[in-house]
RNA sequence: GGUCUGGUAGCUCAGCUGGAUAGAGCAACGCCCUUCUAAGGCGAAGGUCAAGAGUUCGAAUCUCUUCCGGAUCACCA
């Protein structure tokens, strides 16, 4: 039992004895002691008041009184206003401590068959251009959901849809087979997926020219976008695409190939892996019959020109196309063919698709088509949804070439770290090996902890500079608080002293460090509530605070320097938990923090 | 226009199941290196919580209206 719900037990008794007053749990509001006040949690006494029939402040008073005499919990009290405000005894807080420091597991419960298995899909990248600002908040937020929701006992396959197919990486084909010269990864020394995005511009480039050539003779925009040679050829190559043509599908596994080598490398570095890929290439067909199957039951509607769409007016949403005239299928059917084949695959309990917010329409679409179709999970689908991604110069746009490339970024944190450490000589006792692990650590965990503790829904500014700072709420100063301890727990290994386990229970210790034992204790919490919101901000926030509550503590107080013995191991052992947390805390955000740096 | 979503300090963000004087960091100002890592700490300053109304003992938080921003409503993915 923990303490809240002792307090909330112990409360309720109070006001019942007292007053007659008989109260559900939910009634009595617990929350932290503010900093200015004395005390460790406070009880709002105002929903008493009417029964108790004296002015709050006095009923503050009484149920103090009672607390205190019937409760060795309570070690102290004081009302100000409605606001009853309880000291816990110091004991409690150091076998607390002691506790937690034995956990090695502290807040994280193990996977077990009760939760279920929860699929968690994100990344899902086109193949057609390497990935960017908006896939590092993607993949981040998709790593992170999953590290958190296993944190909480669930069972968790991380997956990928990756999109292999489609006019796009024709475009690209075409591209690189009319201005390639057989160029390849390694005559060109790119990167595979970097290769295919060049050609992917390229054609961009050449057709727009083209459309521009055929205005010019008089054409107008919109038939000119459709008359082009090129896009022309693009869908002819789409069609032997789709007709098992040889001489195409070799060219788009090449490609393809290329692209996924380069992939691997960015999901890599990121530090991102998935459980199972799903291609679309192979899922496609599967939402086609299910459309059909929709179709034969009356779903789904067929058109006198042969398409097939979905009426939703009666969900409050318009008519949704799902095949085209020619037979074709659309984004949304194949999602729902992927759906299909996870649910054959997989045991699922429930399915997590973390997609930028601009599909919001398409998820809500979805979930009721899987439930029209007769699939009881499908209304209870989560569309993780995120907001965009800016950088301090504004927007990204693709088409004035103002995107940020993935590779690039990652590449500039490190070595901004890189230079940064240089510059203040702080690693010049490491190996270069040392030096250039935590160089990594450091400049992907700015980028990685900027993003993360955002609330999801928001759009964004991400700004490089601020986010490897060194001060306030940044990754690497968490990692330099956690490399600082480890620093001085070395030294105390050092002196022999034996940090293992508390032996005092009766320390007399300082308001302060009970405080920051306390918030210790929220822990286990913020990871439930953490898994329950889908955010992973919650938790960084929360290490940030107890980062900031233990610098300030650590500013007042010397550990290795303390004279009494049993006040430096308790610090000793604080310290410990602590860094233990943070490390498990940014883990859950997919965030290394180095030992020393 | 319909739907969804956001608006909190100059900037970037917390706080939102209603509770005390609305919190951090950055920037700017003033201190503290004989200090377990100054990549740090302390102090002062900075607010009509977009606006208005309602519910309440009590509203940044809940409800309604308005204003501003973003997304979406494709035979694109």
């Amino acid at each position: 039992m923990n303490l809240e719900s002792t307090l909330t037990a112990l409360v309720t008794d109070a006001v019942k004895t007292l007053y007659g007053l008989e109260t559900e749990s939910n009634q009595i509001q617990l929350q932290k002691t503010k900093k200015e006040f004395v005390g460790d949690l406070t009880v709002v006494i105002f929903p008493f008041v009417k029964a108790a029939r004296k002015s709050p402040e006095q009923t503050g008073q009484q149920i103090g009184e009672y607390l205190l005499q019937n409760n060795p919990l309570i070690s102290d009290f004081n009302v100000i206003k409605g606001f009853l405000n309880l000291s816990i005894s110091k004991n409690y807080w150091l076998e607390a401590l002691n506790e937690i420091h034995a956990n090695q597991n502290f807040g994280i419960i193990p996977e077990t068959d009760k939760s279920g298995l929860m699929m968690i899909e994100y990344s899902s990248p086109n193949t057609n251009k390497p990935l960017h600002l908006g896939h590092i908040r993607n993949n981040l937020l998709g790593h992170s959901i999953a590290e958190i929701q296993r944190a909480n006992g669930w069972k968790v396959v991380k997956t990928n849809i990756v999109n292999d197919r489609g006019i796009h990486i024709c475009k690209s084909m075409l591209a690189w087979k009319l201005f390639g010269n057989g160029e390849t990864p390694e005559s060109s020394g790119l990167k595979g997926d970097h290769l295919v995005g060049k050609y992917y511009v390229i054609f961009d480039k050449a057709y727009k020219a083209e459309i521009k050539e055929l205005m010019e003779k008089g054409i107008g925009e919109e038939e000119a976008k459709k008359t082009a040679p090129l896009i022309l050829e693009a869908q002819k190559m789409l069609l032997a695409w789709e007709n098992n043509d040889t001489e195409v599908r070799e060219l788009w596994e090449t490609m393809n190939g290329w692209v996924y080598a380069g992939f691997d490398k960015t999901y890599n570095q990121m530090g991102v892996s998935f459980d199972k890929i799903y291609y679309e290439s192979q899922t496609y067909l599967e939402g086609k019959s299910e459309v059909e199957r929709g179709e034969a039951n009356k779903v789904f509607y067929r058109r006198e020109d042969g398409s097939v769409w979905a009426d939703l007016t009666g969900d409050g949403l318009d008519e949704k196309l799902l095949l085209r005239a020619d037979g074709t299928s659309v984004y949304m059917t194949q999602d729902i063919g992927t759906a299909k084949l996870r649910y054959n695959d997989y045991p699922i309990n429930k399915m997590v698709y973390v997609v930028g917010n601009e599909q919001n329409y398409h998820f809500q679409v979805l979930s009721i088509l899987l439930d029209k179709l007769g699939f009881e999970w499908g209304k209870s689908l989560v569309h993780f949804s995120y907001g965009m991604v800016e950088l301090p110069e504004g927007k990204m746009k693709s088409r004035e070439g103002t995107v940020v490339d993935a590779d690039d970024l990652m590449d500039e944190m490190i070595q901004t770290a890189r230079e940064t450490s240089q510059e203040l000589g702080k690693l010049d006792n490491c190996t270069p090996e040392e030096i250039e692990a935590i160089v990594r650590m450091v400049g992907l965990g700015s980028l990685k902890y900027f993003i993360l503790k955002v609330d999801p829904r928001k759009n964004m500014t991400f700004n490089p500079k601020e986010s490897i700072d060194f001060n306030g709420n940044t990754g690497p100063f968490i990692q330099y608080t956690h490399a600082r301890i480890k620093s001085v727990l070395r030294k105390a290994f050092d002196q022999g002293i034996d940090f293992s386990k508390l032996e005092k229970t009766d320390l007399d210790i300082s308001e302060k460090e009970s405080c920051l034992v306390q918030l210790i204790t929220e822990f286990p919490a913020v990871v439930r509530q953490s898994g329950e919101e889908f955010s992973p901000a919650l938790i960084a926030n929360y290490i940030y605070e107890l980062v900031k509550e233990y610098n300030q503590f650590y500013h007042d107080f010397t550990i290795l320097k303390e004279e009494n013995p049993s006040l430096k191991q308790f610090r000793l052992v604080l310290s410990e938990t602590i860094a233990s947390i943070i490390k498990t805390g940014m883990r859950l955000l997919g965030i290394d923090v180095p030992e020393r740096m």
